[in-house]
DNA sequence: TGACTCTTGAGACAGTTTGTCTCATGATGG
DNA sequence: CCATCATGAGACAAACTGTCTCAAGAGTCA
């Protein structure tokens, strides 16, 4: 019923994490960074995470070792992209302004980030021709 | 297990998105809106999610007359706020700005728009030492 | 080769969530 | 008194989620 347009549950998340944060990863080295003392079915568990992960594309698996390396095939800031869409889809019928217009008016910004906001907004007009994303840095 | 803390369901949020545009509501008001074709049932799925939505004090009840009124306790924006919250823990350690910077970055934005923003930074940076904060959530 | 170890794949499972619907009961008005 | 409308308390199946079990496959090494 909730179809939730194939979108990451909170233990899939942490599996995330752990491949933006390490890089390529097996089941393994997955299952030590999330579960400290690591048993034998918590290994079971993301064994299964990372399987619907992979479903989802959310994740691809190289299948080149006995044990098969994944990594992320969406970066973190792609789901911070999906998730603002579908928050603006439900609450703001589409439009992301409105989510753009509170953050700005409701957070506290200190006068640095004041005054990095003013400067991407310059970038923006003046790179309106530009044709590829800039702003890769974190 | 997958604890939401407390967020608005989809037929919970149809529900709520009559009392936001139309106000004050009885279930038979927002029945009507929502389905064209009015049910007994789908009268009573509307009774009870409201009943769910006053348990998670997003909606109050007003009993004075036999049929209860109805309206939203939690407005619009605020429903953007918490979910911008949830969406900054689960994806950028609990800070907004990474938000801010996407939607900054990615989204189109009219020369309007940006002047719209500059205004806005503009009025955060005069307001900073006046007493009234703007946009103070709980 | 065979024993041992580590891997994967497929699925079972229970606890929750979610949207829907049924039933009993209570107020109201003629 | 009775028909009509209201509410309250659940029952219910389907789906989702995190966990765990089992069997089979690949690699290693004596």
């Amino acid at each position: 019923m909730a179809r939730n347009s194939q979108d990451v549950t909170d233990a899939e998340l942490s599996v995330l994490r752990v491949l933006w944060d390490h890089g390529s990863s097996t089941i393994r080295d997955i299952t030590a960074e999330i579960y400290p003392d690591n048993s034998e079915s918590d290994y079971a568990t993301v064994k299964k995470l990372l399987s619907r992960l992979e479903n989802k594309k959310f994740v691809a698996r190289n299948r080149q070792h006995l044990a098969h390396q994944f990594e992320a095939i969406i970066s973190r800031d792609d789901l911070v992209g999906r998730r603002l869409r579908v928050l603006a889809d439900n609450l703001c019928d589409g439009s992301q302004t409105p989510l753009l217009m509170h953050l700005i008016s409701s957070e506290q910004i200190t006068p640095q980030q004041q005054q990095k906001l003013r400067d991407l907004i310059d970038e923006i007009s003046s790179n309106k021709s530009s044709t590829k994303k800039r702003g890769q840095k974190k």
